[in-house]
DNA sequence: ATGAAAGCGCTAACAG
DNA sequence: CTGTTAGCGCTTTCAT
């Protein structure tokens, strides 16, 4: 197959072999109602002269880009490559493109990527909100037009639109009680200024753990954070510095539970002797810690081909409302490891 | 802004306002040509009415799909979900959309990939290539449209196409050398199976800093593998089945040297006292496990920022061959940590 | 089984 | 400054 310098379009084809266009188009996408032979000759002729079909006019044709949108926070977690890892197998298996951008946790900018992405006439659209966003008024056009959306990890609850998250309040109640069970008296608690709805449901299930176990709740132990890893470094120096050291600690994040504990032991801090730890999410970096962090354990390569396998039966079923489960909740374990475990 | 029934169109304004869609379309792109006062009620009117420009549409006249590309072998590990992150960054804020596809390392996959983007008019390409590309045939129909293409990481050499990578052989050569520095006289390379340019050249630090230190090259301490976490543990085996036991070993990739320390260790192995370890491109388990991964350094959210940088200087500058660089290497740098330390 | 013709929604000469 | 006109390349009735 040689490169032509030239766009060749349906019409050269045609020309080529005296036939019309249409019938080049349709022989092209294997239409049933051209010969057989005719088939054959248009796609040989396609194969010589280098024909490259031009989307970009399918796509106007048909109203219909093939492609679907992926809205998340920040890319740069292993949670989330894993979701993009998974997303991008089921839906380029199905023939789907998948375009890509991240909000970095702003609201404006998710704005503007959802209008972007609405522009470009997007087929379906996979969501994870930012850590700040409020209300979800700039998806209502998709919902409108009927264009699937999919939420997954951060969701805004929706009737029209199913999402894929786990039981944050009570993954974080069992590992409060987890803590809890291990003799822990005093459970300082690492979350987020805004309590996104998934930071606020961890807070629940702390605090439902206490409260069951008779624990009085301390608001002096709840440290809000960036969660970041510099966010980890200053929670630790707060831990430090509390006249009464709380003998426990759960962080709402991973990678902020490892820095504030590479950044207590070189204190000397003792974990879990002087202070219990656990985290949430089982990144890479808890099971290389020492010691190694009990965390919460969800998989962001499953949660990402259910979000896309959901948003494709939605995208190919558009009318069938049967059996429709609007909420997925994603199975989650507690891994217990040595970061928080009695002692002797 | 309501949300209409039905789709609006420059046609509708124009209607509206009593004045042409030619105009209505210039107001909306904010063409210099345009009364201010028609600009301002054509505004008010998309607003009003709830226009939402057709991408599709001016994709098609405009022959620009305002899309750039990315191939990149596999999309989960630290090293790439930064690369991502630097390059979507990049890319949206200068106003471009992004489509991800993973070739999953099959060079089939990777060209059907590539044929599939330059359907749908892909303004430009960012490729890394699969481990076991061995030409770059699948690309030549991009070169020879003038879209530029930019390679990261894993590249293949074209007058045309720029490039930013590290010093693979110089690199390998600095690690394996400072591993023999340490004391190591046979020093395992683990490796992949097909010689990739990356891996190759790596290879070929690896023999170079061997040679230039007077120590035979031994074929036997080649470990060819699929370099994944499985293959860690695999050559693990291997290297505690050789009857004369190596005391060093270098790993082409980290990922793959910590699951091979991980077994070693359960296995007895003392590292560094019995066997030092090397490591390559700094993912976070290299500075969690114990002890620490001596290992390669290069940044994969500057490596995207640079080669999306570059994408755009072609991308504006389409002719302009002044001063362009067709290689660029990067930065990088070895970290020394426990692993390779000689005790006492 | 094939062709003619219309048009998806937008942009860009060109003319005025 | 604005309008007319002609497509971009493809798909899809509707005929034949």
């Amino acid at each position: 197959m040689s490169i032509p310098e030239k766009e060749i379009t349906i019409y050269d084809i045609a020309r080529e072999l005296n036939i019309s266009g249409a019938t080049v188009s349709r022989a092209l996408m294997d239409h049933p109602s051209v010969n057989i032979h005719t088939k054959q000759k248009v796609q040989d002729a396609a194969k010589r002269m280098g024909y490259r079909s031009n989307q970009l006019a399918s796509n106007l044709r048909k109203k219909k880009s093939n492609i679907i949108g992926i809205i998340v926070g920040n890319l740069n977690s292993s949670f989330m490559s894993n979701v993009i890892f998974g997303v991008e197998k089921v839906l380029s298996d199905a023939g789907y493109n998948l375009i890509i951008s991240q909000s970095l946790d702003s609201v404006s900018k998710e704005i503007a990527i959802a209008q972007a992405m609405y522009n470009n006439r997007v087929d379906g659209l996979l969501v994870s909100l930012a850590y700040s966003t409020e209300n979800a008024d700039h998806f209502e056009s998709f919902v409108k037009r009927g264009i699937p959306l999919v939420y997954f990890d951060r969701a805004w609850p929706h009737p029209e639109c199913p999402s894929v998250e786990i039981d944050n309040v009570r993954a974080a109640y069992e590992i409060t009680s987890h803590l809890i069970k291990q003799g822990c008296k005093r459970i300082a608690h690492v979350t987020a200024f805004k309590l996104s709805s998934v930071a606020a449901d961890r807070f629940k299930g702390y605090r439902q753990a206490l409260e069951e176990h008779s624990i009085p709740f301390d608001e002096s132990l709840v440290i809000p954070t960036q969660l970041t890893l510099e966010a980890g470094v200053e929670a630790a120096h707060t831990l430090l510095n509390m006249t009464e050291r709380p003998d426990g600690v759960f962080v709402t994040n991973d990678a902020c539970a490892v820095s504030c504990m590479q950044e207590l032991k070189r204190h000397g801090v003792r974990i879990p002797g002087d202070i219990a730890f656990a985290g949430f999410n089982n990144d890479t970096e808890s099971s290389i810690i020492e010691p190694n962090l009990t965390t919460v354990n969800y998989k962001g390569y499953e949660m990402g081909t259910t979000a896309a396998q959901i948003l494709l039966d939605r995208l190919n079923n558009a009318n069938d409302k049967k059996g429709r489960k609007n909420r997925l909740i994603q199975p989650s374990e507690i891994i217990i490891r040595a970061s928080s475990l009695h002692q002797g």
